[in-house]
DNA sequence: TCTTGATCATGAGAAATACTTATGATTGGT
DNA sequence: ACCAATCATAAGTATTTCTCATGATCAAGA
């Protein structure tokens, strides 16, 4: 224990006993006349007289005594508190992500919220915008974190976080050429695209919809690495979330083409239903999610 | 020091950066990191988000945050009173003994006090209570431990021990055959006495007056030890202190020899002029005198 | 009076812990 | 892509703590 000095202290004082605190703590004998002296030496000052008879604090040792009694209570209360802390955040939550925020976001996150809440179960399931949304409106999933722009009346949307979107490329591809590309140099792409129901698929059609942007031929995957492997191979463009080829625009697998004048950005949210309060485990969650997004964005992320 | 661990907790809390607290604490940052992380362990939670750019607590962490304080605030009042305690006991004691007190209980009384009071000087003067009076009187000294019945309007005379008075005499002294002795027995001995101005001389003039004793002869010495000498060489008969004797009744050098109907007692006491108001290091220093003296009554001896 | 029991101190060696240096990993900025 | 700042990890060393064995003191009881 951090304060065990202290302790050994506070019990010696009570019992008047070496020999019966040494019992007390599980300690030897000699054990307890260290700690004392150690004490001692510290705080210059004898704090108890000793005899076979009779064990005495000093006055020195009164005032030790006062103020250890004291630190031993607060260590025990703070012990005590984190420990409610922990005990009240139980049960089980089941978070529903989007591919993204699943794949990219969420692990890290739920490595920390283990750390700090060790009694809560935890439920993940993956999978489009669409497929979330559906599992929180039918409550087989506790709350959804979710890309773009949702909207429900029997929902909670709360955004969190700032998602920042790119338009990728493989480094060899002529759009990489190009020193200031602008959308007008968009038409007739290969486009990489996630299905119908994704997020980030919404998004690009969205995209292509505004500005009218013809598109020569498109391949769809399910799944975000389907998609990154097809633009590094060449086969066309897409749009992506910065959190998806993060590592491989570090490595260079990847090139991001800024757009004159565009800047693509989309919220991620939290998803919930109205109706009944949440656990004390999911509140948690969701303030830590809350807290991590603005530790991301004060490190000049989000 | 005691509470390291917290105040490592609590520097590194503050500074939000585990390196900087590191070097606060003239430590190394590995060191700093395995404080954090022991107490982590043992309090079962994560305390503080870590990452390159920013050092976060967590709730734990604020929880333990607000307790650790209060805990350093505590442990360095508890260090200030201590040291205050011991600061404002300074200067210098010169404390005057009778032989018997300055000999015999004296010493023990002194090394319990410089451990607890280290800034103050002592310093001692032995001589027979006469003499020690004297000083008293004339200030030479600070305070004077004498036996006897001192008397004077000028001092103060606190008595704040009982002292036992045993007539002794070699074990192959005739005295000693005999079962059980009457002060009737002892007309025509041969007394070993000390000085006059010694309490002990007194208290042995005074007994043999009482008593209407004649003495056939005298050896008087001027040191407790020449006494126990003589009488253990069997050239007569003494009545000292019990404390002075103790070692030699034990080793069977010497014999007390208990009288019918009479019980040998008297005072220690301490002299102090009325005048001027004590030192702290003298207030203290009776005060010691007085709590050692209950705990030996305790112990059953005073 | 001698022994016994209870108690605290001390010393030596073993076990545990803390500390440091060197190095690795992560992250954000240039 | 590289650099700077920062925290984590590993390995070796130093320090501290712990226990066992032993010694000293003291009072009580045989």
């Amino acid at each position: 224990m951090i304060v065990e000095n202290l302790k050994v202290f506070v019990t010696v004082s009570e019992q008047k006993n070496f020999s019966r605190a040494a019992e007390l703590l599980n300690l030897s004998q000699p054990g307890v006349s260290l700690h004392i002296r150690n004490l001692e030496n510290e705080l210059g000052a004898k704090l108890m007289h000793r005899s076979p008879k009779q064990v005495k604090l000093t006055e020195a040792g009164y005032i030790l005594y006062e103020k250890a009694k004291r630190i031993l209570d607060l260590y025990d209360e703070a012990r005590r508190d984190i420990q409610l802390l922990q005990d009240t955040v139980t049960g089980a939550i089941h978070v529903g992500a989007s591919f993204t925020i699943g794949e990219y976001l969420l692990p890290r996150l739920l490595a920390e919220f283990v750390a700090q809440y060790p009694q809560v179960e935890l439920q993940v399931t993956i999978g489009n915008t669409w497929e979330i949304v559906q599992k929180v409106r039918k409550k087989e999933i506790n709350l959804g974190l979710v890309e773009g722009n949702v909207t429900g009346e029997d929902l909670v949307i709360t955004p969190y976080m700032k998602d920042e979107m790119l338009l990728v490329a493989a480094p060899d591809h002529p759009l990489c050429a190009i020193r200031q590309a602008d959308v007008g140099k968009l038409q007739h792409m290969n486009w990489i695209l996630r299905e119908s129901g994704s997020g980030t698929r919404a998004f690009s059609d969205l995209f292509l919809q505004e500005h009218k942007l013809e598109v020569q031929r498109t391949y769809v995957f399910n799944s975000s690495q389907g998609v990154k492997e097809a633009v590094a191979a060449g086969l066309g463009i897409a749009i992506l979330s910065r959190w998806v080829v993060r590592k491989e625009l570090e490595s260079e697998a990847l090139r991001s083409i800024p757009l004159k004048g565009i800047k693509f950005a989309r919220d991620f949210s939290v998803i919930q239903t109205k109706d009944h309060a949440p656990s004390m485990a999911i509140e948690r969650f969701v303030q830590q999610l809350m807290e991590d997004a603005k530790r991301l964005k004060a490190n000049g992320l989000g």
